[in-house]
DNA sequence: AGAAATTTGTCCGTATGTATC
DNA sequence: AGATACATACGGACAAATTTC
C-alpha cells in the first residue's frame, strides 16, 4: 500500500495511542513499554513509523529510552502545587487578520499577519494558549 | 556500502557543522540553509540522515522549518532593547471556540473559553496583540 | 567469562503525499 | 500548472548496548 497520510500522519496517531495508555495506567510509570518489533506488529507499521511516535513522547518527556533496553514510561509529573511542570508548544503561521486586528494595525481585513502560537501543556493536555499577532513585514 | 559510524554518527557531524556556520555567520540569521538535497550532495549521506541532522538543531532551537519553504537561520535571541517605550492595554472577555483551541482543550466547538487579549502600542500604533486562551471553570 | 539473543541506534534507497513558490 | 522542497512511510542492513544463557 502506498502511503496516504490523509488527517494525522500515522506516527502521531500511534503516539497519542501510546500516550493515553501511559496517562490511563495501561502502562505504569517506570515499566517498559513494548519493543519496537512488537509496536511494529501491533499497529502494523514500519519501524521507522514507530520510532517517530516514540520520539513524539520522548520530546513531550513522557518516556525515556535506552539503547539496547528498552523505552520506560516516565514517573508521574507531579501535578502538585508550585513548581509545576509545564512543556511548551511554539509554531509560527500566517493568518489573515479579523475585523479586529485589522483595525489594530491599520490593515485590510483578510491582510496575513504572523501568528506566534504557543500550547503549554500539563501531563499533555493544553492548559494555556497563547496567540501573538505581528504585522508580516520581513527581516525579523 | 555499509554503515560503519566510528565515533560519532553522521548526522551529529553534520549538525555541529552546520551549527558552527550559523553561530559563525556563515549562514546569516533570518536567512534559509541549503535545501535537504543539496545538504544530501554536499555531505554524501541520504536525505534521511540530513533531516536527522536538522531535527537535532530544531531541538537546540536554532533553526525553524517550514512546509515547502525551507529550514531558517533563527533570528539571535534579541535582549530587550533600550528605551523602548510601549503602551499596553489590557481587556478579558468570553470568546467561544474555534475548532483548533476546542480540540486542544478538549471541549466542543464553541465552549466558552476566557480570552486575554493585549495590546503593545508604541507610537500610538499596535505592534503586537497578545491573545491567552484558558478554559472557564478550570482549578487554575 | 564468553557467546548468543534481544533491543535500540544509525544509515541507505525508494516512493509518495503535501505545501509553497 | 509545473517545479521545488519538506513530510511521511516502507523495507533492508548493519552497529552498539544490554540482557540472558
Amino acid at each position: 500500500m502506498p502511503t496516504p497520510h490523509y488527517g494525522q500522519p500515522r506516527y502521531r496517531v500511534i503516539a497519542d495511542e501510546l500516550r493515553s495508555r501511559i496517562e490511563n495506567g495501561v502502562i505504569p510509570p517506570g515499566t517498559l513499554l513494548p519493543t519496537e518489533s512488537a509496536l511494529t506488529v501491533e499497529f502494523g507499521v514500519s519501524r521507522g513509523t514507530i520510532r517517530q511516535a516514540i520520539a513524539a513522547l520522548r520530546e513531550d518527556h513522557l518516556v525515556a529510552t535506552e539503547h539496547g533496553r528498552g523505552t520506560y514510561a516516565k514517573p508521574n509529573q507531579r501535578e502538585g502545587e508550585l513548581g509545576m511542570v509545564a512543556e511548551f508548544e511554539t509554531q509560527n503561521r500566517k493568518v489573515s487578520a479579523d475585523p479586529e486586528l485589522a483595525a489594530l494595525f491599520a490593515v485590510e481585513t483578510g491582510t496575513a499577519l504572523l501568528e506566534q502560537q504557543t500550547i503549554a501543556r500539563q501531563n499533555g493536555r493544553a492548559s494555556i494558549v497563547v496567540r501573538t499577532y505581528r504585522p508580516l513585514q520581513s527581516s525579523l
